[in-house]
DNA sequence: TCGGATAGGCGCCCA
DNA sequence: TGGGCGCTTATCCGA
């Protein structure tokens, strides 16, 4: 165990990735109270020293220090304590068996291109506002107000103005009040009552489209673009392996 | 890289946790369509068959696939190529140098114990109704309504109808949207108007403590209990280390 | 499975 | 730094 807490003080202090197969207890303090008893994970520390540890199963890490955390080893009968603190919060990992660690300086200055954003949804629907209605005018993007920012803004050919709130998968309620905040505001900036809210998605749940109408807004169904668009190319190429 | 398809391929059999540091690009098509171009990556998959990608720095995967995910090996002339896929998700990773693979069978049974939750404020609210009003009387937690759920819901020695929203951190513009939804239910429901809405939470914003007193509610300031309880007990040790 | 809501949410942008 | 909000959100819980 002596090794291992070289080790990591070294692959620290070089800002090298941690990977760390342990049995370890876990107590958490900061923004909540946690414990997590003794049990195998894996345990990461990045270059940025933010640390996650994961259990076997789940994709979300089951505890967590922020990017910025100092790291320290200690030594003890028992095996290593791991001693993580940020301004905020601290965590303290018992190491009771070390199965492996490897560090590595990771080199990736790569960013993921991502598809099918509700912000691509709204350029789309900028580019093409006949998806929103035949004499629908888009007039500005992410509209800021004291009530929160707006996706799509714009006004029909009557004057009329309209507010577009698009969400990527499912509408929910929330989205509904969402939409009925910035309408409101809106109607209260301008000093005018003919604001219309119109709720963009590929679907809508039940209660949510009553809630809509009831409130006089409209759905729209228009999916983000792209979505799901090389799955479906690919599905012959799947279907063999 | 033969003898690491072989070591992989019989570890997901086994349902062993396995962990690779490789270099690696990523193409991704399901939920939305991303490509994530050569990098050194930490690449997880799970005993069930859950698969994460951390880039050096973040808390968060760059990549993801669910649980359950089928993930199968195949040996190219530029190294591995690792194909995950779901109903409805397809996950491409071209490994083109590995750096290291372990793979382990993880026991862990172990579930986090978690203090200073939404769910243990509203308990908390309900065992001590003073925090809301000297004659706040609790009626029911968790009622359920068409526009959603409502936290904790009483009385007031008036007979007033009361409904309480918590937020275990700061409350935002969403918070008192949702506050109001339930108020407006509950006063169509019963059809009365003396329904009061209490907002409950550490913090609100400037933006939604105006809306809260616009709508007539009102803001409780309120712990989530235990919050950084331990934390500051710990303050003297830390400064130690 | 769907819906509604929380999360120690995270991460991003913008004032 | 804080507010506002999207997210391949994940995860939980109830109908």
């Amino acid at each position: 165990m002596g090794d291992y807490a070289e080790k990591l003080a070294k692959a620290l202090e070089k800002d090298e990735t941690i990977v760390i197969g342990a049995d370890c207890s876990i107590d958490y303090s900061g923004r909540a109270e946690s414990f997590l008893p003794f049990g195998e994970r894996i345990i990461i520390i990045k270059s940025d020293k933010n640390l996650i540890v994961h259990q076997p199963k789940g994709t979300a890490p089951v505890n967590y220090m922020k990017a910025g955390s100092v790291h320290n080893l200690e030594k003890v009968p028992e095996g290593v304590v791991l001693s993580s603190k940020n301004s905020k919060e601290f965590m303290r990992t018992v190491l009771r068996k070390i199965h492996f660690i490897q560090t590595k300086k990771l080199d990736d200055n790569a960013e993921i291109m991502l598809n099918g954003s509700e912000k691509q949804m709204s350029d789309m629907i900028v580019r093409n506002p006949e998806l929103i209605s035949r004499d629908f005018r888009p007039l500005s993007r992410e509209e800021h107000t004291k009530y929160g920012f707006i996706d799509v803004f714009g006004h029909d050919k009557e004057g009329n103005l309209v507010v577009v709130e698009c969400k990527r998968y499912s509408a929910d309620l929330g989205a509904v009040t969402q939409l009925r905040r910035y309408v409101e505001k809106i109607k209260q900036l301008k000093g005018i009552e003919n604001v219309n809210g119109i709720l963009a998605s590929p679907k809508i749940s039940a209660n949510a489209l009553k809630m809509l109408e009831d409130w006089g807004f409209e759905h729209r169904k228009i999916d983000p673009p792209k979505y799901l668009e090389k799955h479906r190319k690919s599905q012959k190429a799947l279907n063999e392996f």
